[in-house]
DNA sequence: TGTACATCAGTGAACGCGCGTTCACTGATGTAC
DNA sequence: TGTACATCAGTGAACGCGCGTTCACTGATGTAC
C-alpha cells in the first residue's frame, strides 16, 4: 500500500474498522432497520459526531456493513466449497439476513456492492463449469431445457468462460436456490421443531446435491 | 357467528380490519421494524392513542400481521398447489418479507403463529402423501436416507398421516427449500440482471421438482 | 532542526423530529328494568 | 316503550425517549520552508 502510513493513518484505519466491528454486533442485536450511529457511538464512548468523520452518513455505513458481509461470505466459500456456506451463516447471522434476508426498507443498495454480492453464485458457477470442461454429466435426468428457458437465464450462462450450457445453468440455479433456501429457512427459524439435527440434514442436502449436479 | 352484531360490533370489525389494512400497506412501504402505530392511526385520520382500543400494543399489531401473513398465503397454496406459491408472493412481497424474511429483532413472535405459519409445507407434505398412497414412486434416484438423516427429519414425517416414508421426507424438504429459496431470492432482488425471465423459469422449475418428486 | 501554518480528529450542545404509551375526559351506544 | 346506568370508542395533551445530522470550537498531528 502506497498511502503513507502516518500516526494519523494509522488511527484513522483502526478507528475504521473499530466502528464497522461495534455497528456489525449490533446489526445481530437490533437488526438493519434500528442501526444506530448515536449506539455505535456510544458504546465506543466517543462523541456521536465524530462517527461522521468516518463515515459521512447512517446509509454509507450500512453499504459498507453490507460489501463486508458479501465479502467476507464469499471468500469462505471460494476457499470451503459450498458445504462452508452453513458454517459461515450460523457463525454471521445478522451479515447473512443482512445480505440475504428481506431489504432494509428505504436503504437502496449502491452499485458498488455488486462486485462483493456476485462472489458466492460465482463460485458454485466456476464449479459447474470446471465439471463442463472435465466433461463430467449431470448426475440426475432433467427435463430438457426449452428455447424461452434458455433465453431467460443466457446471462448467468454467459458469465462463466467458455459459457455454460444451459442445463448447467439452469441446475445451477436450482442448486443455488436450494443452498440458499436451506440455509435462511434454518437462520430464519422456520424449521424449529422439524429438522433436529441440522448439520447431518445439510451435509446429506449437499452430497444429493453435489451428485445430481455431476461434481 | 352466534356474536350479537350490534351496531358497536360491526363498527369494531371493519375498523380493526381497516387498521390492519393500512398497517398491512405501510409493512410494504417502510418494513416491519419501522411500522408505526402513530403513522396508521394518521393514516386513518383518528387519533393515536384509538388504534390502543383495537390493538393493544404495537407488538400484537405485527403478531396479527404475521398471522395474516401465512394464513393468506397458506390459503392460496392449499387452493392452487404449489405454483401458486410465487404468484402470491409477488402479490404481497411485504408480507411474504414479514413471514418468511428475516426476523423482526426484538419480536418474538407468539406461539398462536405456529398453526398459521404451517399451512404452507403441510399442502406440500399432503400432496407427497398422496403419492405415496398412490403407490407414485419417487421420481429421479436419490442417495439411500442413513439412519442419522431419518432421525433428523423425523417430526416432519410423522406430521402426516399415515407418516411419510424417510426418502419421500428428505425430498420434500429439498422442494420446499428449493421454491423458498427460489421465491426469496427473486423477490429480495438478488436475481436482478441474471434471470430474465422468472415466470418461465419458476413454471420450470415447478415442472422438474414435480418429475423429481413424483407428482 | 526548528518554526508557521494548514489539516484533521474529536467534542458537546443544539436542531427538529417521530416514536410508543398513558391518562383524564366527553359523548355515543348498549342493557336491564 | 321509556328511563337510568354501565360500557365502550374516540380525543387531545402529555410523558420520556432516541434518533440523524449540523455547527462552532479546541487541540493535536502533519507539512513546507
Amino acid at each position: 500500500v502506497a498511502a503513507p502510513r502516518t500516526a494519523r493513518a494509522v488511527a484513522r484505519a483502526e478507528l475504521t474498522r473499530a466502528i464497522l466491528d461495534r455497528a456489525s454486533a449490533q446489526l445481530g442485536e437490533v437488526g438493519p432497520a434500528a442501526l444506530s450511529v448515536r449506539q455505535v457511538a456510544r458504546e465506543l464512548e466517543m462523541a456521536s459526531s465524530a462517527v461522521y468523520r468516518y463515515f459521512p452518513s447512517r446509509d454509507e455505513l450500512l453499504t459498507a456493513l453490507l460489501v463486508r458481509a458479501f465479502d467476507a461470505m464469499g471468500e469462505a466459500v471460494e476457499q470451503g466449497a459450498a458445504a462452508a456456506d452453513p458454517d459461515w451463516a450460523r457463525a454471521h447471522p445478522h451479515e447473512y439476513a443482512l445480505a440475504y434476508g428481506s431489504p432494509v426498507p428505504g436503504y437502496v443498495a449502491p452499485t458498488d456492492t455488486v462486485a462483493a454480492a456476485t462472489r458466492v453464485p460465482a463460485a458454485l458457477l466456476a464449479v459447474m463449469r470446471d465439471a463442463q470442461l472435465a466433461g463430467r454429466p449431470l448426475g440426475a435426468t432433467g427435463r430438457p431445457v426449452g428455447e424461452a428457458e434458455r433465453a431467460a437465464v443466457a446471462p448467468i450462462s454467459a458469465f462463466t468462460d467458455p459459457p455454460l450450457e444451459p442445463e448447467r445453468t439452469v441446475r445451477a440455479v436450482a442448486v443455488w436456490a436450494t443452498l440458499f433456501g436451506h440455509v435462511s429457512l434454518e437462520l430464519f427459524g422456520h424449521t424449529q421443531n422439524a429438522v433436529l439435527d441440522h448439520d447431518v440434514h445439510f451435509a446429506a442436502l449437499v452430497d444429493q446435491l453435489a451428485d445430481d449436479v455431476g461434481v
